[in-house]
DNA sequence: GCGACAG
DNA sequence: ATCTTGTCGC
């Protein structure tokens, strides 16, 4: 695999051109047998975006129906510090390495990261569903640039999220009572299917289980270190 | 100049 | 991402 754009400028052509592809749409055929999740955490107790060379703890794991079946966790150092619309030098190649190290690949990636709602219209969500040949699908806390209303708070309300005209993703009110959740069409992904997959694999907590369940991966691993 | 700004 | 304190609920 060629190495991830590890400069402003080169990820910038990249994402372009990602954005200008028109892969064929995934739906789920029936049972969705294999959602998978990854996560990248970092060490606790830092400010602002973060710096090249910080540890890093990636997780990555797969689930059917409720069941976790496969989760591999790897240790690494961040290739950059955070900044908008550049989650992809942070992140991406920690994430695909994780994924990659799994023994049985899963059949859609839920990622902590927005899709098409990017200034380039190529969010690490879809960039990484490219890398990984894999349907991805992204769900956060906030969109970046898109826009929409929160929808009412009720069990499994949605609504909108937009940029310019084009619909790239959904408020859906997973948990009564709690802030609503980004969900993003990622990569062969459009809004509708992200929302019915994220509600498929979301069972008690707000965030989807796949997703949690990286989460605490990469935490728990995180936690073992020795200082 | 000021606020916003995926993680 | 990570931090904080309090609050609610099982």
């Amino acid at each position: 695999m060629d190495p991830w754009p590890r400069a402003p400028d080169e990820l910038v052509e990249v994402q372009l051109r990602l954005a200008a592809r028109t892969p064929p749409l995934w739906r789920p055929s029936g049972e969705v047998s294999r959602v998978g999740s990854c996560f990248v955490c970092f060490p606790r107790g830092f400010e602002g975006p973060g710096a090249s060379g910080d540890r890093a703890w990636a997780a990555a794991v797969v689930t059917a129906g409720e069941r976790e079946i496969a989760v591999t966790i790897i240790e690494g150092e961040a290739p950059a510090s955070y900044r908008p619309g550049f989650l992809a030098l942070r992140e991406g190649p920690l994430l695909e390495a994780a994924v990659r190290a799994l023994p049985l690949l899963p059949e859609v990636l839920l990622v902590d990261a927005t899709g098409r709602d990017h200034p380039r219209r190529a969010g690490l969500a879809l960039h990484l569903g490219e890398r990984l040949d894999i349907p991805s699908i992204g769900v956060t806390d906030r969109a970046l640039i898109a826009e929409g209303i929160w929808p009412p708070d009720e069990p499994r309300a949605r609504s909108p999220l937009r940029l310019d005209d084009e619909l790239v993703g959904y408020w859906v009110r997973t948990v009564q009572g709690a802030r609503p959740l980004a969900v993003h069409m990622g990569w062969r992904t459009d809004a509708q299917t992200a929302v019915e997959i994220v509600l498929a694999v979301t069972a008690e907590a707000r965030t989807p289980d796949p997703l949690r369940l990286a989460r605490r991966a990469a935490r728990e691993r995180r936690a073992r270190i020795t200082p």
